[in-house]
DNA sequence: TCGTAGGGTCACCTTAAGTAACAATTGGGA
DNA sequence: TCCCAATTGTTACTTAAGGTGACCCTACGA
């Protein structure tokens, strides 16, 4: 591991980088770490703590080239490279993720849609054909994908994520709502929206608890 | 404040719901710390401590009931308490949220719609009509609504964020790439999709430098 | 009555993350 | 040419927090 930047740091990055983006459409040059981390809603010093993890970019007294940070940013985060996904599970959620355009425009191409339902396989969702999941390996070896995202029910989940890993696939988005075990070697991210309101329900209701506030 | 559980503890709350969920459909009547601990993938020790913050539940040398148990989380999540949600924002990413039949059957039905376009006002989306974003206040009051789930555009999540507070929200969850301001008050989660692939995507990388795993 | 399974809790360890302060460096103006 | 103001890079500290393991105690069955 040639730099081991820190699990907060990575989570950061995007944030300043979406801030940075803005900035880059007004006519300012640079910008300095104070200006960005109130943007980014953090302190000034973990903002230069944090960018000092990818190198020293600013220059002393002037602050950061904003185009010049944003490409290296951009380049910590593996974003100088192109990276196709796959969607598997073509229910609510993953047409929806399918028809969503951000994935593409910030370089994540769509390049494959999957699921294992007969009644979907074949069918057009967003300009792709839905392929049958058992393909999974050649489609990830075709398309160079890297990312695979499930969005199957719970209980297909593992032996999807299973046949991703199989396949070779870089990371995995997992939007199941179940464990999922996968090796050490493949970055595994999970999003699970009933998860999400049962964690907002509990500390709703201990605001109500303390009227102080 | 009462009681207050730890983060970390109250995210694994509900992946312990979970399991127990999937263990009471079957003729088991108790489980053991280990058993749990399986199923949730971490500690047994993780488990007893988790779940001692909610109140001694467990029987020593048996374990613990699994209904019991289950009622208990669903009490300290407040989850006993049906909370109504409103959707606003009627894209792609909107309209999978309230397609999707997931929050309904979990504790949160979907109580209203909204959207600020003309051409998506007035029209019918999983059998609920979108309202106007501005009618917020009177929605949420009429419907008992608590928690806010903001999946517009990022240029638009501030306003509707502070008008879903003013409405008298008790909590927000927010899938728009922008950082929010909230009073400390109404607890704020966010999903942010491109975020989170560009995290995997440095993960990958790094992943790909130590060729060593 | 005794042994064993298994929860409750305590204390430690370890890691990490945020914060502040200070030294270093640049650009501009006089 | 020199000095000052601005702003970064980095180190050290503080603080927290969370995980892990061990030990003690209870309940049930034989």
């Amino acid at each position: 591991m040639e730099r081991g930047i820190p699990d907060a740091t990575v989570v950061r990055l995007p944030i300043y980088r979406r801030a940075l983006l803005e900035l880059a459409t007004t006519d300012e040059a640079t910008v300095s770490s104070a200006a960005l981390a109130e943007l980014a809603g953090v302190n000034a010093a973990q903002v230069r703590k944090d960018l000092s993890y990818i190198g020293t970019a600013g220059v002393r007294g002037v602050g950061y080239d904003i185009k010049y940070l944003l490409h290296q940013i951009s380049e910590a985060l593996g974003l100088d490279v192109v990276s196709p996904v796959v969607i598997v599970g073509m229910g609510n959620l993953g047409r929806a993720l399918a028809d969503y355009g951000g994935f593409g425009s910030r370089g994540f191409p769509i390049a494959a849609l999957a699921d294992s339902s007969p009644d979907k396989i074949g069918t057009t969702i967003a300009g792709l054909e839905v392929r049958d999941s058992r393909e999974l390996h050649a489609l990830v070896a075709d398309s160079q994908i890297r990312i695979g995202i499930i969005a199957t029910p719970a209980h297909a989940a593992q032996s999807v994520a299973d046949a991703l890993v199989a396949a070779g696939v870089g990371s995995i988005l997992s939007f199941a709502p179940t464990v999922l075990h996968v090796p050490d070697s493949v970055p595994l991210r999970k999003v699970d929206l009933a998860t999400e309101l049962q964690i907002l329900s509990y500390y709703e209701q201990q605001g109500q608890d303390d009227q102080t506030a």
